[in-house]
RNA sequence: CGCGGAGUGGAGCAGUCCGGUAGCUCGUCGGGCUCAUAACCCGAAGGUCGUAGGUUCAAAUCCUGCCUCCGCAACCA
């Protein structure tokens, strides 16, 4: 028995203050492909994926939905464990850093840099912004103010818990250049090397005391341990690093690939390597940061009111559908555009017009002329049959090629390169003239067994991407599983000589694209009415959902708290050197004010002056681009992105309170 | 000079690292076929590869300047 070669494999685990969307399939799924395709080759892999459910937002989160935070994140949780059940996601583990077994883990790694003096207690010496209550790096100060209010900060002193990266900086960029193709894209490489080293690395602060919601430091309660060590060292507690739970760090460290989005590459490939430097551990031998699915041409984003949902594109086109499209339609490491056009048109014209309809056709052929099965007598023709066969045949090693250096995209491109031209085959042959005449019965037997050969290889190939559609086609095309594997693609012609076949559902049923997209698009509308006005007969737990995706309940008392006057303006200019501010002066009854508001793209000044609007007044002043405003106009965001502001009836007195 | 990405037939993309006849999918038009999911096959029209220079026998590809668009950051109170 000799062992298998091991390939360890992970998705980020993912944050869950929200439901998942399309992006995070798409990487889920990216990763699951990869993780099938290795397992088809006879690899020993371990395929991780989680959730991150530490922090201070999921901590509010939860309190604005009156939940705890295990509450809330135990439901989230459950919601994507069913969302990677309906996508066929092929996971070995599914760690979550609320597990027992890594907030042991994480407590002893954290104990174990301390002991190292990796890390270290000092103070957060820095900029404190006393009414923000807030630090601030010397680096994130606005002129030397407060980002967040423009107002001088104070010199202050917290104490945390910090982590020496800066030591590290030049075994990374050494690192860096011995093994060059640690991280891909190389452009993001560069990116990382320009941006953060080359200006010098800054020790990590790791460890927080303004929330609770995270794994406690043990020798230092009131401290809990912040995002970075907790997250990232999930790769190695998910295999049993320091904990009882697992016993197979040896076995699969140093992990293969972590597939990661592009906006945690630098996590991944600065802090990551220079923790696991610190605990004297192997590096992963690739970070692979993968692009964004972006729509309408911007980021994806809860605000915009874009996000797409995996859900309702799984029930109405199929899982196999969506999984294939996102990866055929997007180089792996790029940003690509979603429209559900695309994807309608992507569907159709490969799995419907040219995959579905080349099994249907075949299958059908051979029931029709052989009641379906194949004879045994047989009859070549190298001129037609040849470069069907040897495209077929070398389909494999392209294939491979790709998949090695994760181009999902050209695997696939090269898998319908030979199902065109298995179509074309038919038409090059003609069966159904062959078939008229009883003396051609053996070379339409060759026919008929030349297209099922193809067919078969193709879909080997695709189950990785598609293995609910390659499990039907093996049904259909009459392929045992000696005849699905890897090593069964190495040869045309393994299909048994009297293959039988037998008719199934249609695979990929043809999408009326006009009429689906009209019905999509009111799918979309009524998802956002429904934010707006929760149903009523909606189940428990979704009911929940609602309840944490919107704007926390408060009593009368916190709203008594905010006073809102209408105010006339007088003046208006834009601010300089800006492209949204504009600066307003004001009449509230009470002397005039001064406010900055980010409207400067939906009005000009001139269509401003004069009017009435509802500015909130107790709101404490800021410094927006140096300017001083001392108070916030109300405006609404429109769906379509524009922002009209609430303009009040000129009748109402300036300085009149709104309640 | 904040960082980065992108500009290629009507649409969406590949090709750019390692210069040499500009390719794919969809769409449009014409033809063929009838086994099949009104699917399949063949053909045609359509691009001076953002722009201006430079290097070269030869540039989408290498170099320089400029323009435009998009992320992030700064300015969404």
């Amino acid at each position: 028995m000799s062992e298998k070669k091991t390939f360890y494999i992970t998705t980020p685990i993912y944050y869950p203050s929200d439901k998942l969307h399309i992006g995070h399939s798409y990487c889920t799924v990216a990763t699951d492909t990869m993780a099938r395709y290795k397992r088809m080759l006879g690899y020993d892999v371990m395929f991780l994926t989680g959730t991150d459910e530490h922090g201070q937002k999921i901590q509010q989160k939860a309190e604005a939905a009156g939940v705890t935070p295990q509450q809330y994140v135990d439901n989230i949780v459950s919601g994507i464990h069913d969302l990677w059940k309906l996508m066929n996601i092929s996971n070995d583990r599914f760690i979550r850093t609320t597990d027992d077994y890594h907030v042991e883990s994480v407590k002893k790694i954290f104990k174990k840099l301390y002991d190292k003096g990796d890390i270290y207690k000092s103070v957060y010496k820095g900029k404190y912004c006393t009414p923000c209550e807030s630090f601030w790096t010397e680096n994130q100060l606005v002129d030397g103010k407060c980002p967040d209010c423009g107002r001088d900060v104070i010199d202050a002193e917290e104490e945390a818990y910090f982590f020496r990266l800066s030591k590290y900086a030049d075994k990374l960029v050494a690192y860096y250049e011995e093994h060059p193709d640690f991280l891909t894209p190389t452009s993001r490489l560069n990116e990382m090397v320009n941006n953060f080293i080359k200006p010098g690395l800054e020790d990590l602060c790791v460890s927080r005391t303004s929330f609770d919601w995270g794994v406690q430091v043990d020798f230092d309660p009131k401290h809990v341990v912040y995002v970075w060590i907790d997250a990232l060292s999930n790769y190695i507690t998910a295999l049993g690093y320091e904990n009882d739970k697992y016993h197979d760090f040896d076995k699969y460290w140093p992990a293969d690939v972590h597939f990661v989005g592009k906006e945690i590459t630098r996590f991944h490939s600065i802090i990551w390597p220079a923790m696991l430097m610190a605990l004297d551990l192997p590096l992963p031998k690739k970070v692979y940061g993968h692009g964004w699915l972006l729509i309408d041409g911007g980021k994806m984003s809860k605000s915009k009111g874009n996000v797409v949902d995996p859900v309702v594109l799984c029930e109405r086109y199929g899982v196999d559908s969506l999984r294939y499209f996102l990866l055929r339609e997007f180089p792996f490491g790029s940003d690509g555009v979603f429209t559900n056009e695309l994807l309608i048109n992507r569907i159709n014209s490969d799995l419907a017009n040219d995959l579905g309809n080349l099994v249907s056709r075949t299958v059908s052929m051979v029931i029709k002329y052989f009641g379906g099965k194949l004879p045994a007598e047989r009859r070549a023709d190298d001129e037609l049959d040849s470069q069907l066969i040897e495209m077929a045949s070398s389909l494999r090693a392209k294939y491979e090629d790709s998949m090695e250096k994760y181009a999902f995209q050209n695997a696939l491109i090269d898998i319908f390169k030979v199902i065109s031209r298995t179509n074309k085959y038919i038409d090059e042959t003609a069966p159904w003239v062959l078939a008229k005449d009883e003396a051609n019965k053996d070379r339409l037997a060759s026919v008929m067994y030349n297209l099922l050969e193809s067919v078969r290889i193709c879909t080997v190939m695709l189950t990785p991407f598609m293995p609910a559609t390659a499990e039907k086609i093996f049904e259909q095309i009459g392929a045992d599983e000696s005849v699905r594997t890897w090593e069964s693609i190495d040869k045309f012609g393994m299909l048994p000589v009297d293959v039988e076949v037998k008719k199934g559902e249609t695979l990929f049923p043809r999408i009326d694209a006009a009429k689906e997209l009209k019905e999509l698009e009111e799918a979309q509308n009524k998802g956002k009415e429904k934010k707006a006005e929760p149903k009523q007969d909606k189940k428990a737990d979704a009911k929940k959902e609602e309840k944490a995706e919107g704007v926390a309940l408060i009593g009368i008392d916190d709203f008594a708290k905010v006073s809102f006057k209408v105010a006339k303006i007088l003046e208006c200019e834009k601010v300089p050197k800006s492209d949204k501010l504009l600066k307003l002066q004001l009449d509230d009854g009470e002397g005039g004010r001064q406010v900055v508001s980010g409207i400067a793209a939906w009005y000009t000044p001139d269509e401003l002056i004069g009017k009435k609007v509802i500015v909130v007044a107790n709101l404490k002043p800021a410094k927006l681009r140096g300017v001083e405003s001392n108070g916030m106009i109300l405006a609404a965001d429109c769906s379509n992105g524009d922002v009209k502001v609430i303009f009040v009836d000129d009748a109402v007195d300036c300085g009149a309170q709104v309640r």
